[in-house]
RNA sequence: GCCGGAGUGGCGGAAUUGGUAGACGCGCACGACUCAAAAUCGUGUGCCGAAAGGCAUUGAGGGUUCGAUUCCCUCCUCCGGCACCA
């Protein structure tokens, strides 16, 4: 066959250009008969081109999704961008660019970019967010939580960077600091926008154990949930007409408690201040007040508190004990409450520094001397037997637990209650460049939902790009007119746009409908495409994006628009791919472009060099010193195809081994997301024909098909001129034979006292026994085996190892 | 502090129902081609040795085993997540 050089630039361009005439990527959702939803996470369409992390993102996705198809199932891949959001808004603040106008400049040039890498993304399906064609979309989820009681509207406490004048979503916050400037993030209360994520937090738990989803994915998302078991338990105030709620999962320790701590902004505390300790009581209040969240929650610093003067009535035993506020009680979880004793290090530290009396009753059931912790000299916190607990003492801590609510519950003091970490999810925000929430409020201020048919409420366009701590919609005359004229005088339109992680939540239903605008989905497809079969993205959205998209699914399961309640049924996330040590970014400077490398080596070249760097799912540091190894085996691949396969050679025993071998180990490679190893046995492959004059056809063609997902360029081009018909992407992936791979002699080490003396070669269908007495007598093996043998042991196919 | 994950040549990494550690590639050295260089090809690349062979070795230390990168214990380092959640 010919011979010349292969051209990878020409190639790469012939080739997309044929399969977009050829439509190869267009899926037809309706008609399709084996639906295979390959999702990677949309991105954000900046300013700055693709990098080398999205490629790192992309190119390994789309050859998992090439191998896929190969399986003979209907790969749907669709692309789109999460258009909305800060930096486009900041830009335009900078710049004076409507964020429309770069957004779309920066989406045409992603797309360019996208097809230069020769992904398989079926663009007739493409969402951006931030057109109105898909805002109203957001904007209908709104009405649909609204109308069912999932959003509502309260004060609360955002992120908010003074320097930017605007608050910032919680993954822009970054250790108490602004992402963008660094600026410490203060909390601020206003009058927000939540959904009821919370509702659905025992669902969100459960349905974590169906999904293939890295189990460290799943434990995030658990911790971040953070369900925790325990009782309520009610302290009456003395003298006063009041009670106090706690929680606790320790009510075992109940007969210890020496003090109940409220959290400094408890709705109480007012009430609870008894009068000659107000003056101290409100010192303390305005000096918290004064902190940041930051250093209110640095656990370094001491605990500190204030006594009200009042008691509370241990339910258990009577007791009077003093009520306190204290800065380490968070007012939002549980009842902002809890009763302090000696068997946990916060309450022990802090009746330590405010000689508060402690006693014990809980002692270790270990048999170890308890001397110190009776002594208070240490503190005990862990499970044990209950001691001075009136008819509870002996009980292990596990049975006191039910014993213990159960009285209490008799008692109407206390009940068996579940708590969770997970906060309801604040999705106004005070931004522009963002979904506008669909409510408008009545003269007297009262927020009511656009009717759907007023929706897409359109995003305004007349306003000024100017960072006031005011949400930028205030300034539009056109938006208030709009309200004005549709809903009467005097009214007035939500002013806060919607978190863009609310935009994200849905849009894998979204691609499914082609930009269809009667509904939100079909329910026939979604059936049908449902869950996303495989979804590929970066592990920071593991508790944002990724606990939305599943309580969004579950809503709409409920209200009737989806069959399934999980979007994504398997997840991998790949790995990050830094730039000496540190996270590639702008204002790092340490930003590389892949563009140079793609023009130079090709596209197939770039992309396999990235998966050959290690495991995917790994990332690494970026170096570009290897790229020249997978430019040679480019090279050395097309001319030895080129020259050694030939028609009508029958192929001989040993490159039939070699080629099911390589058969076995790219399937198996391939389908674990390890690319590295793939193309280490297709490299292994070449090195073992190289001697060889000629292969057959059927090898080449055999080789080539197990190189498409991962070199799509070349593959096609080798596939074309090895005669083979319709686009190689489009064969069925070869199966390995099992026989081939079985060889005439197989290599047994031997073992002398467990270290390596020699290697037999011994026919395949050999006896132990002959195998054995064939080590016995191995040059390297008689020498060590001086002494008795004491055991001999034959693993199969593997060892012989002798004991002496 | 708590919860995960990981530590293997000069470098990226391979190998785990316990069974030849270092596949594959980069780099490096020498050689071929060349006036020369690049590219390409060949050979070598833990240590000692001409070789046969020997020795060492998977973060550190211990253990189980004929045999441990793989299992168990203690510790160190790095990465990720959570961080006063009662």
């Amino acid at each position: 066959m010919e011979k010349r050089p292969y051209d990878p630039i020409a190639s790469e361009a012939k080739w997309r250009s044929a399969w977009a005439k050829a439509g190869a990527y267009t899926v037809n959702l309706k008609k399709a008969k084996h639906p295979y939803y390959g999702l990677v996470m949309f991105p954000y369409p900046s300013g700055d081109k693709l990098h080398v992390g999205h490629w790192y993102n992309f190119a390994p996705a789309d050859s998992y999704f090439r191998y896929q198809r190969m399986q003979g199932k209907d790969v749907f891949t669709p692309m789109g961008f999460d258009a909305f959001g800060l930096p486009a808004e900041n830009y335009a603040i900078k710049t004076g660019i409507h964020p429309d106008i770069s957004t779309k400049k920066n989406v045409a040039t992603m797309i360019e970019q996208l097809t230069r890498m020769g992904c398989m993304y079926d663009w007739e399906k493409m969402v951006h967010t931030s057109s109105s064609e898909y805002y109203r979309w957001t904007q209908w989820l709104f009405l649909q939580m609204f109308g069912h009681g999932l959003a509502y509207k309260k004060k609360g406490m955002v992120n908010w960077c003074p320097s930017c004048q605007t608050v910032l979503a919680n993954e822009q916050v970054k250790e108490g600091k602004c992402d963008r400037c660094g600026t410490d993030v203060v909390q601020k209360p206003l009058e927000q926008w939540f959904w009821k994520i919370t509702q659905y937090a025992q669902r969100l738990l459960d349905g974590l154990k169906d999904l293939e989803w890295p189990s460290k994915t799943k434990l995030m998302q658990e911790h971040w949930i953070g369900r925790s078991e325990g009782a309520e338990v009610i302290f009456d105030v003395a003298h006063k007409d009041l009670t106090i709620p706690v929680f606790t999962t320790r009510v075992d320790t109940i007969f210890s408690a020496a003090f109940v701590v409220l959290a400094p902004d408890h709705p109480l505390v007012e009430q609870l201040t008894e009068e000659h300790h107000r003056g101290s009581v409100h010192a303390y209040i305005e000096d918290m007040k004064k902190k940041t969240e930051f250093e209110r929650t640095d656990l370094s610093k001491e605990k500190t508190g204030v006594p009200l003067g009042s008691f509370a009535v241990n339910p258990a035993n009577g007791k009077k004990i003093p009520i306190w506020i204290g800065d380490f009680v968070l007012a939002h979880y549980g009842h902002g409450a809890v009763f302090g004793d000696a068997h946990d290090d916060r309450d022990f530290i802090f009746a330590k520094r405010y000689n508060i009396l402690l006693t014990t009753t809980i002692k270790p059931d270990d048999g170890r001397d308890d001397g110190k912790i009776r002594a208070l000299e240490e503190c005990f916190t862990g499970d044990g037997i209950l001691y001075d607990s009136e008819h509870f003492s002996g009980l292990t801590s596990t049975e006191a637990r039910k014993k213990i609510t159960a009285w209490l519950e008799g008692k109407g003091k206390g009940r068996q209650v579940v708590q969770y970490r997970l906060k309801d999810w604040l999705v106004s925000r005070q931004r522009y460049w963002g979904a506008p929430i669909p409510v408008v409020y009545d003269p007297k201020g009262l927020p009511h939902p656009i009717p759907e048919k007023h929706l897409p409420w359109l995003l305004p366009t007349d306003v000024e790009f100017k960072p006031t701590g005011k949400s930028p919609l205030t300034e539009s005359k056109e938006f208030i007119e709009r309200t004005e004229k549709i809903f009467g005088k005097g009214w007035r339109p939500e002013f806060d746009t919607m978190d863009t992680f609310v935009c994200s939540s849905f849009y894998e239903l979204r691609y499914l409908m082609e930009g269809n605008k009667k509904s939100f989905v079909d329910r026939k497809l979604e059936a049908k495409w449902m869950p996303v079969s495989m979804y590929i993205g970066g592990p920071e959205h593991a508790t944002m994006h990724l606990i939305y998209a599943r309580f969004v699914m579950m809503a709409l399961k409920e209200f009737g628009f989806v069959e399934n309640e999980e979007p994504f049924k398997r997840l991998v996330h790949q790995g990050l791919i830094t730039n000496g040590g540190a996270k590639m970014s702008k204002s790092k400077g340490n930003v590389v472009s892949p563009d140079s490398f793609v023009a130079r080596h090709g596209s197939d070249v770039f992309r396999m060099y990235l998966m050959f760097m290690g495991p995917f799912t790994d990332g690494g540091d970026w170096s570009d010193t290897g790229i020249k190894g997978i430019d040679r085996f480019v090279q050395r691949v097309w001319d030895m195809l080129m020259s050694k396969s030939a028609k009508g050679v029958t192929e001989d025993k040993a490159t039939l081994t070699l080629i099911h071998g390589t058969i076995k180990r790219v399937t198996e490679s391939i389908a674990g997301f390890r690319f590295n190893t793939a193309i280490a046995a297709l490299m292994e492959f070449l090195n073992g024909i190289e001697k060889r004059e000629s292969i057959s056809l059927e090898t080449a063609k055999t080789f080539t098909m197990l190189l498409a997902p991962l070199a799509p360029h070349l593959s096609e081009e080798l596939w074309e001129h090895l005669g083979g018909k319709g686009f190689v992407m489009d064969q069925i992936w070869p199966v390995f034979d099992a026989e081939h791979l079985k060889s005439d002699t197989m290599t047994i080490v031997v073992q002398v006292n467990g270290k390596l003396r020699a290697s037999i070669e011994v026919a395949s269908d050999a006896e132990e026994a002959a195998i054995i007495a064939q080590a016995k007598e191995e040059e390297n093996v008689k020498k060590f085996l001086t002494e008795p043998i004491r055991k001999e042991i034959y693993v199969k196919g593997r060892l012989v190892s002798f004991v002496v």
